[in-house]
RNA sequence: GGCCCCAUCGUCUAGAGGUUCAGGACACCACCCUCUCAAGGUGGAGACACGGGUUCGAUUCCCGUUGGGGCUACCA
């Protein structure tokens, strides 16, 4: 199995996808998955690109047996330090008059193109004499592979069947370029059979250029691998091909954004594919002992993120406090709640935080919007508004806030346990219901109003802030 | 335009001619739990694109229509 992506970009979600099952494949039948870098498009290549793919994919854990800084026996990995090989095998199927030299102009490919058909074949029959004219005029000239004129060429899917695929709709295509770079079509031949690739997985939009594959494989004299040709991926409202307009697209914004690769590799496992039972959290140990391309979908897939977001979440909820909050915490420092580096007892104090939003949190992003109120010595002080609640009254919270000072200032032991039994006490002595009070306590000591459990949230503010921010409370109530 | 692929709830999907008043998940709604918000539990609403065949019987097979997508480069 391999991957093949063009640095011509940020590894796509889709790409990632691709990736992904490759992997899964190549686990599950116990084969090996490579990293082959297809830079053969020098005016496409985006130098960032490269790390940007390999540093996400391990991200994701998707690591390769062999390619680019993991090196292997068919290497080089990078199509740029094999145009050797490409030339060679294109020259060697002009040799055998399967291929020949195109000298045709730009211009008249252009006029070509807007003709609706491919190319004529007007070079087809240049003699070896003429040719060798040609290049001693300084010509340039592609390599163009010779399609058989007529007849049907079938292409087998693994998932689709037998395509079948009239000749005479496909032209002599260029397997060399001027510049003496390959073309996809005949890089990707020459190297799935030099690098013993047995399955290709890739997007559906290669679909249409398999015959050519075919053809290439068997002017060779190759046997050409299993097809497996996957869905693609659609904007999340279902109408056209996933693009930057419809949001994120490459992987690393998902990162930033604070998807866990656990969650990411669940859901683009499950756009397109589904385990053999009624599963929807599947984690990448169990997909690689069950993985079967069978049971991928032929249908374009919509890319729609609520899944991802419950996923994720679920895998938050799994998390040690430990890993969690070492994961959380480049969030917080990006967010100034927490100083980098991060001293022990501050970590340590994360970690006691945790099990108080874990269940809480969506996006690892969110973390600092929903905890920044442990790690501020002071917060701002809440308004009067969101301090009186709907059904109270200023004087009635102003009364209740003070009472509870009173006795919270009296109580040595400030666990949840115990700040619970006082309040509650509190609350029945003065016959109100416990919501009631506990409401402005919330709003006051944190400045909002959906928090964590409230006695839990003051043992781990403490009791001094506590105080103080009741006391504050207070004062911008009178 | 030509060639090709695809078509079950809003979304991801199960389903491989009858045992399906079409099952699960996300999202949505209601209720329960409850100090708020979550999480969790229970319940609800929600789909076989359309038209022809084939068949005793089609969501399942065939054809067409419609819709969506891809390819049609010296890009991948």
């Amino acid at each position: 199995m391999r991957f093949a992506p063009s640095p011509t970009g940020y590894l796509h979600i889709g790409s990632a996808r691709t990736a992904l099952y490759n992997w899964l494949m190549a686990k599950k039948e116990k084969g090996l998955f490579l990293l082959r870098i297809e830079d053969t498009d020098r005016s496409r290549y985006v130098p960032e690109a490269m790390t940007d793919i390999m540093e996400n994919l391990r991200w994701l854990g998707l690591d390769w047996d062999e390619g680019p800084e993991a090196g292997g026996p068919a290497g080089p990995y990078y199509q740029s330090e094999r145009v050797e090989i490409y030339r060679r095998h294109a020259e060697d199927l002009v040799v055998q008059g399967k291929a020949y030299y195109c000298f045709c102009s730009p211009e008249r490919l252009e006029e070509l193109r807007r003709s609706g058909y491919g190319y004529d074949g007007h070079c087809r029959e240049l003699s070896a004499e003429r040719c060798r004219e040609y290049f001693e005029e300084g010509k340039e000239a592609v390599i163009r592979f010779k399609m058989p004129r007529e007849g049907k060429i079938t292409v087998r899917d693994y998932l689709r069947g037998e395509i079948l695929f009239d000749l005479q709709t496909l032209d002599d295509f260029v397997l060399l370029k001027s510049d003496g770079f390959p073309t996809y079509h005949l890089a990707v031949v020459v190297d799935d059979h030099l690098m013993a690739i047995t399955h290709v997985l890739r997007g559906d939009e290669w679909i249409a250029s398999t015959p050519r594959h075919i053809l290439l494989y068997k002017a060779f004299g190759w046997e050409p691998p299993v097809f497996i040709h996957l869905p693609v991926l659609l904007a999340p409202d279902g109408k056209g091909k996933l693009s930057k307009r419809h949001g994120s697209t490459s992987l690393r914004e998902y990162r930033e954004q604070g998807y866990l690769p656990e969650a990411v590799n669940n859901f683009l496992l499950l756009l397109g594919w589904h385990p053999p039972d009624d599963r929807e959290v599947v984690t990448m140990e169990e997909a690689a002992a069950v993985f079967s391309p069978e049971r991928i979908n032929t249908a374009p897939v919509a890319f729609s993120l609520e899944k991802l977001n419950w996923l994720n979440g679920v895998y938050i909820r799994r998390l040690a406090p430990e890993d969690l909050a070492a994961r959380v915490l480049p969030f917080l420092q990006k967010d100034g709640l927490l100083p980098d580096p991060c001293p022990p007892e501050r970590f340590a104090y994360l970690v006691r935080i945790i099990p108080l939003v874990q269940e809480r949190l969506r996006l690892l992003s969110e973390i600092g919007e929903q905890t920044a109120y442990f790690f501020q010595e002071e917060i701002p002080a809440p308004s009067p508004e969101l301090l009186v609640g709907k059904k109270s009254s200023a004087s009635e919270t102003r009364d209740l806030l003070a009472a509870a000072l009173k006795v919270l200032e009296g109580v040595a032991d400030f666990s949840a346990a115990n700040v619970e039994e006082t309040l509650r006490g509190l609350a029945a002595e003065l016959g109100k219901k416990p919501g009631l009070l506990f409401m402005p306590l919330r709003v006051a000591i944190t400045g909002r109003t959906a928090t964590p459990g409230l006695f839990e949230t003051m043992e781990a503010i403490g009791k001094p802030r506590v105080l103080r921010r009741i006391r504050a409370a207070l004062s911008g109530l009178a």
